[in-house]
DNA sequence: AAAACAGCTTGATAAAAATCAAGAAATTGC
DNA sequence: GCAATTTCTTGATTTTTATCAAGCTGTTTT
């Protein structure tokens, strides 16, 4: 089993032929820092592995941009609204370092569930993992200060610190760059 | 078409022997003012479609109740990781008021996947349009101050304001009562 | 009808976080 | 390696929101 497989085989939780078989679909792709995977207006027609590197997910609203979330590697990329139902996306995608990627166009997945029958129930249980995960993200929005958001995204996707600019980080927990800066400071022996 | 079978139709875009197949399943179930549908550390092994009356989500948080969402009349109730996942929830799903029910078991639920094949199908999509809007309520709490949430509120769904106690308004805003009375009087006129 | 209660509002104050402005540190480009 | 640029930090101040405390309003209970 290469790589991919192995990715699909863990996500999908599937074995066999039908690991190699969805695994045909992925063509490799790569990514420069700084390109994007998908600007606003147009429709997100792929589901991508994240092999290596960052992808940020982000709304221009109003004056300021709001980072939705950072993707590291050993994640599958995608927006749904374009892959599921067609609609054009609000979201950029956008590379925020070089990146390798396994991509999977929308025909081609939808080829896949005409062929593994149990993919739609694959995909289902894919997607609501990212529902729960969602749903305890606004959770955290609701019942948690800044510094209490911050640990939380600590504990919850530390391997993003090492990495990822910290004003995207601020965004993406509802806090300004300034205040996460004064968090950490308070917080250097943690 | 019965109310049952017409929202069924509505909701997972299915027709004829389809609908009445899965309606079936479904049984009528009645709920007073405060009864509880799920409990935390309970699994949540059904799935409700609410006919009418108010179910309130929320979650103990340290010292306070944090409501997580208020459900009216016309859609349908699950802890999704009870249903999908087998797992005991955090959450506590209460009647707000009475409530009238259609529910269908777990297992019932499961039968349905066997009996109609794009029924998994029709479950992602389900799932796939609440992740969407999770999305939608994260980008709200990102990108916006009090009172812009509270008119987003109020834009996505006004009704929940002429009946739910404003309370569990705020809290599944994000923010207190007396912040939520501040900014009503200051929109008396909107 | 009075008492008790729940829900909402109001005001005063405190705490949290944003904004503004400047400078330090790190990174990138040449 | 140095300049240019970007990112991060820090301090002062303002704005937003929470907290605390009291009172108001309407409803239910007795």
């Amino acid at each position: 089993m290469n790589e991919l497989e192995n990715y699909i085989s863990t996500f999908f939780g599937i074995s066999g032929s039908d690991v190699k078989n969805v695994a045909s679909y992925f063509k490799p792709q790569s990514l420069q820092k700084g390109e994007y995977l998908l600007k606003p207006g147009k429709i997100g027609r792929f589901l991508s592995f994240q092999r290596s590197g960052l992808i940020r997910f982000y709304t221009n609203s109003q004056d300021a941009e709001v980072t939705q979330w950072i993707s590291d590697s050993g994640n599958f990329v995608a927006d749904l609204s374009g892959l599921i139902f067609d609609l054009s996306s609000r979201t950029s995608i956008q590379a925020l370092t070089d990146c390798e990627l396994f991509t999977i166009s929308k025909e081609d997945y939808s080829t896949i569930g005409q062929i593994i029958p149990k993919w739609h129930e694959l995909e289902k249980l894919f997607i609501a993992r990212a529902f729960l995960f969602m749903e305890e993200r606004i959770f955290s929005l609701l019942s948690m200060n800044a510094e209490e958001r911050y640990h939380w995204l600590l504990n919850h996707n530390p391997s993003l610190f090492q990495y990822v600019p910290l004003q995207y980080l601020a965004s993406m927990m509802g806090m300004t760059p300034e205040t996460l800066s004064r968090i950490r400071r308070k917080n250097l022996n943690s």
